[in-house]
Order: structure tokens, then sequence, then C-alpha cells
DNA sequence: TAATTTAGGTTGCTTATGCAATTAAAGAAG
DNA sequence: CTTCTTTAATTGCATAAGCAACCTAAATTA
């Protein structure tokens, strides 16, 4: 309690979304440069399906820590653009596993690409030590509340 | 690029989003214990009302970070619940500013008591040193890319 | 094996955000 | 003054999030 006091307010805001907004325009503006016509919620799921495809939408909600019906309406969307499909598990038939369609395939380079210019651009100026401790102390934050 | 590539994933997911999202949806349900019948969006706008009455909607954008529209829409659902009134400048007619309703100012109280108890249930176990090292970092990051 | 509980997804409803375009007032330039 | 530009706010359109209720399939247990 008293330590809280003593923090700036920026401190609240920040926690509570100043630069999480800021990461996401930047990162939504960037794509936009790249000729990528997807959202930056609609990255974070094309992300993990670039490194794994098959997941299930439990698994992307886990790992993107959205709801199950927010997760849902992405894969609807990105379904609609052709970029991923579901296939109903045979193991599991209540499970859809995301896969991701050619076209979503081809995506990877450049989503890739924008997202590390962005972390680039976000993270200028800052050394290793200083970002080992910010995200030290941010993933204590995280579990503390998550 | 380098250091960026050293971090963890974690990292930049905890700066896209999972920190502040998981600290607004204690924050409402905090707010919701409290019987706070308010958004945590809405609570940011309040927030700065209750420190200071008759902002204009730019200046409660640029204090929220959020665009225009964002604000003239809580504005109207917080209008609506009779928490603030938009009373027209005299001086500059384009202009609003937004007061808080007897019934705004009542929920003062209540709203900052559950917000402390957001921050303290964020920041428990961390002590302050960490914390101020924590914000000079994301007050960086915040100002690379705002 | 029937009954109950748990788990994965979807739908409805409400709120919030981003961007582009628009209106109206104020300020600046001629 | 009158035109041009800037500024404050609003509206339209599309996307996204949270929560509760619901459906169906799987797992548990009685």
């Amino acid at each position: 309690m008293n330590d809280s006091l003593i923090l700036s307010d920026e401190f609240y805001s920040f926690l509570t979304g100043k630069v999480s907004t800021a990461i996401s325009r930047r990162l939504q503006r960037n794509l936009k440069l790249g000729k990528l016509n997807i959202t930056s919620e609609q990255w974070t799921i094309l992300y993990h399906l670039w490194q794994e495809e098959g997941l299930t939408q439990q698994e992307l909600a886990n790992l993107t820590f959205r709801d199950k019906p927010s997760i849902t309406r992405l894969i609807n969307n990105l379904e609609k653009m052709s970029l991923v499909i579901r296939v109903n598990d045979k193991q599991d038939r209540r499970s859809n596993l995301i896969y991701l369609t050619k076209e979503g395939r081809k995506l990877k380079e450049e989503g890739m690409k924008q997202s590390a210019i962005t972390l680039n651009e976000a993270l200028e100026g800052l050394d290793l030590e200083e970002l080992r401790a910010a995200q030290h102390i941010l993933d204590k934050v995280f579990h503390n509340i998550k």
C-alpha cells in the first residue's frame, strides 16, 4: 500500500495500457506499411500458428490470454479471409484444430519482419540489463493477478 | 535487434497486453465487488475528473491516451448514466467542458479504494527499487513509440 | 450403462477501439 | 473583411473484448 502511493500516477496508467496500446498501434501501423492487411490481434493468433499449426482454440486462448468467445470470432474472421481453416479433431470431436492456409503461411515472413521492427522501435536505447529487470517485474505482476 | 532476440517471447506478449489486460480485468472485478457499476474504461475517465473537473474531451483524450471518438462515446455513456454532464464552453464554443454530477462525485471514494486495492494486488511482493526501474523502462518504451 | 460433471466452442448482448470523413467554430493570412 | 487552415467534437463502419447462457461431446462416477 505505502509503496504504491509513492509511485507516480504514470506508473498505473502504463500498467493499465498506455504502453501496450502504443505498441499495438505501432504494430498495426507497421503491418500496414508492410502491406499486410491484418489487425494486430489477428497477428497474435497467426504468430502462434506460424510457430505451430494444429492448435485448438482453447490452446490459442491460453497462449494469447483471451477468452474463448474472442478466439471464436478471431478465427471466424481469419477463416473468412482464407488465412486459416478449422479442422474438426477426430480424436476429440469437441475440438477444432486450427491450420494455416497457403495464404496464411505466406504472411509469416513479412509478419515476423514487421513485428521485429516494432519491437526494435519500442526498445531502442534500452540496454539488456534493464530489459531483463523489467521483464522480471512484469512477470511478477502478471502472476500476482492473472 | 540483437538485444530483442535474446529476450523471451513472454516479454513481447507482456508488452503487448497480457499485463495490462490482467490489470483491467482485475480492476473490473474489484469495481464490481465494491458495487460500482462502471467499466474499467469509464473508471479512467472518472479518475481524471475526480482530480479535476471541467476538462475538455480533448484533454481527456490526451490524459487517457485514447482518440477523440473513443472519448465522445465514453462520455455519451457516462452522461446516460448521469455521472457526468457536458457543458458547452462559452469561451470556445467548439469545446465541451466535462463536469461530474453529484452521482459521479459520490463514486470517488469507492472508486479510488478499489483501484488502490487492485494496484496493491498487482504489486504485491515487489520492492520499491524494482518498481522504479520498471517505471523508468516503460517510460522509455512509451516515449519511443507514442 | 445411465446419470452427472467437465470441457471446447458458439451465440447474444453491451461496451470499447481505430480510422476516415464530416461539421462547426476559431485563428491566421491575405 | 473574406478566404484558408487548424482544432474540437461527432458519426459511420469494421473489429474486438467481456460476460452469461447454451449446446454438444467427453470423462467421471455411481
